[in-house]
RNA sequence: GGGCUCGUAGCUCAGCCAGGCAGAGCAGCGGCCUUUUAAGCCGCUGGUCGCGGGUUCAAAUCCCGUCGAGCCCGCCA
């Protein structure tokens, strides 16, 4: 049984209606580790409705949280900006509403086109519009509660000024700066290392730390399910008191966790956007088909890491289509429901889209000449990312390009131009690829040359390398009359 | 100081929760086909299941220990 129908399988022993939880913090590029927890829960609410339970999923970005510190990628002059919520910085190209948005939006673009549907809240929206209010004054009276929770759980002191709320400075901006003084039912009371005092309002005026802040949003948005970083599951981590401070402050049972490995890329190590290691997010579904990504994530089960290879990504989408065919869950789980697929292999698209020099409607032509049964609209999806690709991923023996016979610059012998023009003359409209193939070895053992001369002069023929594509299929796509002129124009050029 | 995950064929992994003849894909080799190519199909090769112990009629699977690899937590989400 694949992973998510075990998961479902769990979660419907508990109850019929989930709430999903995903929670990334846009401080940096959202990158393929960070999807992983959006796929995850994605799965698992679809492994929980093909059952017949229902499930939603919110993904909760924590744009209120303080920048931690100017990470390598951006500009010296952000360094004043440390401390700062993230929702408050401004945006590093200047195209958006703030630095989180910056972060956030091709995110978003991204998890539209992976088909993942989701309600997004922002953590400083959700703070502003009060809906964190009950569980913040909450922590506040229970504060003892808390602090004897969490040092017990991490074995850790909290100090004297301790607070579950990090109140924001009105004076400097900074939400980590601060230190609570007192409450009461209209604000609370804060010194800030500015040197501000001030009045923090139970509306955006600050937000709780995030051992705290974790279960009272469980609480709120009233989540069953949530995937989580192995960083989150460690003992004494932020789930063992987030589960203390649900059942114990909150009055809630905790969610169901999953915890999940990092992505590693092949070579590199963990992505981790501190450090700049990263595929963001919006680059990867610009290059690869959604189904691949989803299934890159999906086909590993989430306590396993994985390494991210871009070199062996045409044998994964071999594995994809073979394991199509097979009806695989995986591939059933990693398919856009909105995305139509047929069964043209991606690999023979990236020959025939170089044949017909990516144009569309010419590549669909020639496959449905040569028997492919297809779905146009999907052709046309894939042949972009085909396209992309090649230019960006293939090894160099895997791109041609068909030029004018006068530009080949390459030459002849006589016994090849031979080999061609006899070809040429054999070839006979409606020869299908393996015709093509055998009538290689009939036309060479005719001229008296080896089969391998025979395969060069072809391929030299066409695109000018002395190796290329399956000759046959190759032959078959470009069109039986298409290679007999080319042939005898080779033939003539060269005599 | 605590904790997690992984270790099964050359490579990537499934099987472990619920014990019952060790599996798949790739690679390699051979064939289909006078074949050195980037398609397809068929077959073959290949493993002390990290190691040691225990439970059991029976252990890759459960228990204890140990080694190796990767990583996490100690108010950073």
């Amino acid at each position: 049984m694949h992973w998510a129908d075990k998961v479902a399988e769990e979660l419907l022993s508990r109850g019929k209606k989930h709430r999903i939880a995903t929670g990334i913090t846009p401080s940096g590029h959202i990158h393929l580790g960070n999807l992983r927890e959006m796929l995850t829960a994605d799965v698992v609410r679809r492994a929980v409705e093909d059952r017949g339970g229902k499930a939603e999923m919110v993904y909760i970005a924590d744009t209120f949280d303080p920048l931690r510190k100017r990470y390598p990628f951006l500009p010296e002059e952000y360094e004043k900006y440390v401390g700062m919520p993230l929702s408050e910085i401004p945006c590093p190209c200047g195209g958006h509403e703030n630095y989180a948005e910056h972060f956030l939006e091709p995110f978003l673009e991204s998890l539209e086109i992976l088909g993942i549907d989701v309600e997004v809240k922002k953590a400083d929206e959700m703070y502003r519009k009060g809906e964190y209010v009950q569980e913040i004054k909450t922590s506040l009276r229970e504060k003892e509660k808390i602090k004897k929770i969490l040092e017990e759980v991490t074995g850790k002191k909290c100090d004297e000024s301790w607070s579950p709320f990090m109140p924001l400075c009105e004076s400097c901006g900074r939400i980590n700066s601060t230190r609570v003084v007192d409450f009461d039912d209209s604000g609370v009371y804060y010194v800030c290392e500015c040197g501000h005092e001030g009045k923090a309002s139970y509306r955006g005026g600050g937000k709780l730390g995030w051992r705290i802040d974790w279960p009272a949003r469980w609480k709120i948005l009233g989540i069953t399910c949530e995937p989580m970083g192995k960083d989150h599951a460690a003992a004494g981590g932020s789930y063992d008191t987030g589960k203390l401070l649900a059942k114990e402050v909150f009055g809630i049972e905790p969610p169901y966790p999953i915890v999940y490995e990092w992505i590693h890329l092949k070579g590199v190590g963990a992505m981790k956007s501190s450090k700049g290691i990263v595929v963001p997010v919006r680059e990867i579904v610009e290059v690869l088909p959604p189904e691949i990504v989803r299934y890159i994530i999906i086909r590993s089960k989430p306590e396993r890491h994985i390494d991210f290879d871009p070199s062996s990504l045409l044998d994964l989408i071999d594995e994809f289509e073979e394991a199509y065919a097979r009806g695989d869950r995986s591939v059933e789980l990693s398919l856009v429901k909105s995305v139509r697929y047929c069964r043209v292999p991606f690999r023979h698209l990236v020959v025939v889209g170089q044949i017909a020099g990516w144009n569309p409607d010419r590549v669909v032509e020639i496959l449905k000449r040569t028997g492919y049964e297809i779905d146009v609209e999907d052709i046309r999806r894939r042949l972009k990312y085909a396209e992309k690709w090649l230019s960006r991923f293939a090894p160099d023996r895997l791109k041609f390009e068909i030029r004018d016979v006068e530009e080949l610059n390459v030459k002849f012998d006589e016994e090849e131009l031979e080999f061609l023009r006899r070809f040429a003359e054999a070839m006979k409209e409606g020869m299908n690829a393996s015709d093509l193939h055998n009538l290689v070895y009939e036309v060479a053992n005719d001229v008296g040359i080896k089969p391998g001369k025979a395969f060069k002069a072809i391929y030299k023929a066409i695109v000018g390398k002395s190796y290329g594509p399956r000759a046959g299929y190759f032959m078959e796509s470009l069109g039986v009359e298409w290679v007999k002129d080319r042939f005898l124009r080779v033939v003539e050029v060269n005599s």
